[in-house]
DNA sequence: AATGAATGAGGTTTCATTCAT
DNA sequence: CATGAATGAAACCTCATTCAT
């Protein structure tokens, strides 16, 4: 471990080590919110130097939010990219494995959310929301080559909706059974799993038919 | 300030009082969760208290969001009694009036997630799990009578979609707005009702159409 | 159960049962000292009517102390008016039964020490004293009659020393081993008593002889 | 006030001061236990800090007690390494000058006993008492060189016996005392003193003569 | 006399953050 | 840059005692 990370890359490099051991304490004991002291030893450094790459404990958290979101947008843009057409089938897969098999993505999602309402600074929130609003245009954007959308905004919402109902469905599915989960060491609860896929099929399926709709 | 509230009633008068002013506390400080101390000092009784009727703070704002979840699925059992068919309109008016327009009623749910997984011991948990579960089901089921669904699982299905897509769609457009609006004292944000109608009616779309799809 | 003790002597019932019920909970929990409340509770009275019967909680700890103590006088007093000849085995004796083998004597007479130094006013206290003093100078007197003293203080020197090492080495011996003796729920570690035998015959000793080694 | 104590000297010294405190408070006001607040300022550091030293108030307390008895220990060792013979006034001496002039050593030990029937760990109670009991041994088996007893045992009997009896008789004539002297800023009760040194005498003469009795 | 709901002082402990080294 | 000891605010909860009924 160097002391001095010179260089910016070096600074990045202990950021994400942090994240990394933030993350991987959420999984280990999910019964509780990591302190910054442990936090700090799982990623082999001083807990004071933890405030030299983030300001707060609630930014950390944040930022390790923003990373499960980014990993996730960084996906699908890529997939988007290619030039085969994406099915609905795509969408969910990529879902699935980039938020739902993500073992801390949806707890912490929820707690970022109560977070924001108190702890953090309204610039930081700010930030926080256009970034994730500016992936969130690019994404549905794309989408738009692979599906028939109405209109543009049509991709950017079904993406919002869909978030939304991963998020939602995983309160009222996820977090009785999340304890089972973790504790069993298995993959996450079928029943979440499975009214995740008949939510976001209904739900796209209401957005992609109501064009049809309209026609007749 | 009555010293021995003598009657079960009275008892549950108190109880109310404590929730209400937990409540009121979120509204005017959404900033922070209100400790025990405050509430009960709002409430015009001691700390002591307020362990009388409440195990901890987290039991205390657990049943304050029960009872939230409590009145929403009272005025739907109400409405679904009525002979006269319900529409997708109703069941969004009866939304947006018992969960979008009770102020805490949202960041609570969210909290409470979070809460969920730590400092609430498993069988208030599952108490709690199985109570929500129970109206879901006579909720959902009663919802047969006004909806064409293919069967009676449809019902609940949709009511818990539709929760989920409330509370999902509400990290991405409340949060961030929240504070603001409670600081202006206004309604609530146009955006997140408008998008919160918008995806409402595609999964409901979704549902409800997919039974025609298969028809055809 | 009489409401009303209208009588000193149901009275006088009534405060029996409270400290019978204080002792059993006292064996039954050995690892806390048990509250005002569960006390009332286990003796089938209201917690404010224990303030009816003993000015507050450590009055209380303190009568029951007195009862175990008065207990083992009155017995001492009864042996020593008999007229057969008392022995140093007859004193351990009637020590073991009355007050080694009382569950709760030796650990409650330990915290009385502690609360007389606190939490009890300095009158009451004294009135303790008092009490304790004058049965111990009646026992001391009548021990003369069986045991060869010097002159009249020395039986209640003996007593007075007899007590004291059977306290203090109850804190040595007695106290790591309390919890597994009441877990296991045998009776007393074998350690202590054999030490408190050697311990007490060599007192007991050292003092019958002085009278011969000065004739010597 | 050094930030930093670099050093474990430096920690040790710290911890010192706690118990320091703590003791004075003890002195100064006896009637109660002082809690870790004003330890805490009465040592000139924080609340919290008291905790980077003490597992817990009780924690403290027990290290508070070992001092008391450590000193006690290492003073005897010292003594009995020294070639010239012990007589039994010496080990009175020491007894004295180190247990019962030590203002806090008595009643604190009283309060160790109730203290570690509970709010302590099984673990810490018999890690205490291991060290406490190696200390009794060592110190027991010295004493053989300066006095005759029947075996070594017998020495570590008497320090047993001996430490017992102080304490024991602590409680029938130093609490009473107790305030009065402190308030008084006095010495040591008279009566105290003087029955102890006679018990003293009758326990030790009791065993050194058990020896010469069995001869004749 | 009896009750037990209400009280609220009192105490312990945690932990995010700072800052002297 | 890095450290980690120190901080001290913050929060929770208990329970002996009171007193209106």
């Amino acid at each position: 471990m160097p002391r001095r990370p010179a260089t910016e890359e070096a600074r990045e490099e202990r950021r994400t080590a942090l994240l990394d051991a933030a993350m991987r304490l959420w999984v280990e004991h999910p019964e509780r919110v990591s302190n910054v002291s442990d936090v700090a030893r799982a990623a082999g450094i001083a807990k004071g130097t933890v405030y030299l790459y983030f300001k707060s404990k609630e930014d950390l958290l944040l930022a390790a939010h923003e990373r499960h979101v980014e990993a996730f947008f960084d996906a699908l843009l890529e997939r988007a990219q290619q030039p085969e057409r994406m099915t609905l089938d795509d969408m969910i897969a990529l879902t699935r494995h980039h938020i739902v098999e993500v073992p801390a993505f949806l707890p912490l999602a929820m707690l970022i959310s109560s977070l924001l309402d108190k702890s953090v600074t309204p610039e930081v929130v700010r930030a926080f929301e256009q970034r994730k609003s500016g992936r969130l245009n690019a994404a549905g954007a794309l989408l738009c080559r692979h599906f028939d959308f109405e209109n543009v905004t049509a991709g950017v919402r079904l993406l919002m909706q869909s978030y939304g109902l991963m998020l939602g469905l995983w309160q009222l599915l996820g977090s009785a059974c999340c304890s089972q989960i973790y504790a069993n060491g298995e993959a996450l609860s079928p029943d979440y799993l499975t009214e995740l896929d008949n939510a976001l099929r209904a739900l796209w399926r209401g957005t992609l038919n109501s064009k049809d709709d309209s026609h007749a």
